[in-house]
DNA sequence: ATTTAGCACTCAAGGTCTATGAGTGCTAAC
DNA sequence: GTTAGCACTCATAGACCTTGAGTGCTAAAT
């Protein structure tokens, strides 16, 4: 167990840390005014520190840097709230300033902001529409063989792909289908929708339309387009600009796992408890996030989750501002949401 | 005029500095087998080609660099045609290996195959859909105040967008007027659209339904949806590769431009000319290309121009690979294109 | 009149050396 | 338990030197 004043000189070398980049020395900490005494009592005790773990020389005799254990111990507990300025507070609102029209485009702006404000990258997740209910098929024939499949959700939004209509399948047994497919699905959840197909509609098929078989694969893979979430990115080049990555090796490896969007969104898909998560370091298990942290938020809109934001920045990130700033655009993009849907 | 022999050393010396990347001395020159004359001479004839601005010194006793001049030189007289290998060539096959469905999906893949064969970034713009048919559309309401308007051309391109629908405006009015719209513009190029609503379908609405007006600036802001190209990149990372871009500005001023997607897709338009256009450095008038240079094709359906592929890479770039790449992948694209098109 | 050998010269890159200063750990006195 | 003092370490930066790849110029060779 720590003792008060480990702990004061535990945060003071991470706070000091976060805002200098440098390692932080025992001269340099004894100035402090929160600090009353003197450099050899301090280096007595990061002797401790360092034995337990929560700090690191970067050579024998450089002042100590944070390990991970001891960002970890920071960020559980010695986080100093913060306030948001005023102008932060402006931007924020700015998001919602317009009228919304689409989902996306809210979400878009919320992670272009979110750069803007913290100087890191942002990724926003969703939102999500699994809850959301079917309020449109429509199947439009292009030419003899294919034709676009139109999916509308009660929440405007709009799915669309191509799909080839078998050679059996005239043009008013397509148009019979779709009236089927509308009476009996409107207002289901798309989530559900492939296992009602089965289950119900395939009967009506094949009442009234012939093979309807041929027809039926196709039409629940399309209906099967789980949708998943998009992912929007703000400040990618923000990394760039960090001082820890002036190694063209590190960015490369940042970059080249930003780029490889794949294994990124399963990363973050994992991140969905709610509240604020951080990870820090090798935490994440992501080849070229050893050097970086991820904190993460989610929103939602009345009790359904929707999608998460987050902020990616070095292992040295201010996390006492990013989790503030995190928590506000994550209530307040709830409350908007909850509000939306419920005019829906 | 150059002479026959100072042609050759200043191809010699750009060949081998992009094979290299580094200054090209004269006894280096005098070495390779084409040339037959000592470095002496050589030196005689570098320091003419110098005076007359094709090649540099980095300092006062380094080999020689192309200059952009002398890029220019290059590319417009001395590219010596490359053949493909049976490598590339299956690689730019299997582009066009699968089906299509969608005119999206084979442009993003080319988009990724021409990173991966030129190890450059690749940008493919479009395609564009400015001769493209209205097929269909459709209006369907969300809620009392916003309905979701769907646009499909005859490509099987869907356009979505949200609106508000003036209170005034009952349910089947706006059937109504759907009806109307699809009777009177199917067929239409979508670039006609916004004229033909205001010189005949205005009159039309206001005889058969009330506060058409109301509703007419709507319908015209949706369809004027001037669907612009979009832009698909591959290997944006592939910079950072470059041994030119080891310094962290450069490569931030580079990125920033690239994610900065809007000057970048200007710059792009403008390539427009049919064939093989190639910009070399500061002829790029965009902050951040200074030492990029970029070659741009253009692919088309029949005589309609769609679009254009391009190669962003440093401007001691493999012009002459990339060159032959770029004509293959355009012609083939513009061959399969035409085929789709003429199948629907 | 070209071409080439030879030579003096330049400069980037990389190595060695040294001084500096920020930092440490340990010990002994307070 | 705290602190002053001291010996020690090491990254950083500058001064200096060596090396080698390159140049331009001149005079001899073709």
């Amino acid at each position: 167990m720590l003792t008060d004043r480990q702990l004061l000189i535990l945060q003071t070398i991470i706070d000091d840390f976060i805002r200098s980049g440098q390692p932080v020395g025992s001269r340099t900490l004894s100035k402090k005014e929160e600090i009353t005494f003197s450099s050899a009592t301090i280096r007595n005790e990061m002797a401790d520190l360092e034995e337990l773990g929560y700090i690191e020389k970067t050579h024998v005799s450089s002042g100590r840097v944070p390990s991970e254990k001891g960002y970890r111990y920071y960020v559980d507990h010695l986080l100093s709230p913060q306030r948001l300025t005023q102008d932060d507070i402006e931007k924020i609102k700015s998001i919602f300033a317009e009228r919304i029209y689409e989902l996306e485009k809210i979400v878009q702006k919320s992670a272009q902001i979110l750069s803007d404000l913290t100087n890191y990258t942002s990724i926003v997740l969703g939102p999500a529409v699994k809850e959301n209910k079917l309020k449109q098929i429509q199947i439009i024939p292009l030419n003899k063989e294919t034709a676009v499949a139109i999916i509308v959700t009660d929440t405007g939004h709009v799915e669309n792909r191509v799909i080839t209509i078998p050679s059996s399948i005239n043009p008013s047994d397509l148009e019979k289908m779709v009236n089927i497919l509308n009476e009996r699905l409107i207002g289901v959840p798309i989530v559900d929708l492939k296992d009602k197909i089965y289950k119900e509609i395939a009967n009506v098929l094949r009442a009234h339309i012939r093979n309807y078989d041929s027809m039926l694969k196709t039409i629940s893979d399309t209906l099967d387009l789980q949708p998943a979430e998009k992912m929007f990115f703000g400040g990618k080049t923000n990394m760039l600009s960090q001082p820890e990555f002036n190694d063209i090796e590190k960015v490369r490896s940042i970059m080249t796992m930003i780029e490889q969007e794949k294994d990124f969104y399963n990363l973050l898909r994992k991140h969905n408890k709610q509240g604020i998560q951080v990870t820090i370091g090798k935490e994440n298990q992501l080849r070229g996030m050893e050097n970086c942290s991820l904190i993460t938020a989610t929103y939602s809109a009345g009790t359904e989750q929707l999608g998460t934001i987050a902020i990616l920045g070095p292992t040295r990130m201010e996390y006492s501002r990013v989790i503030t700033i995190l928590n506000r655009v994550a209530s307040d993009l709830s409350t908007v949401l909850t509000q939306w849907y419920q005019n829906n």
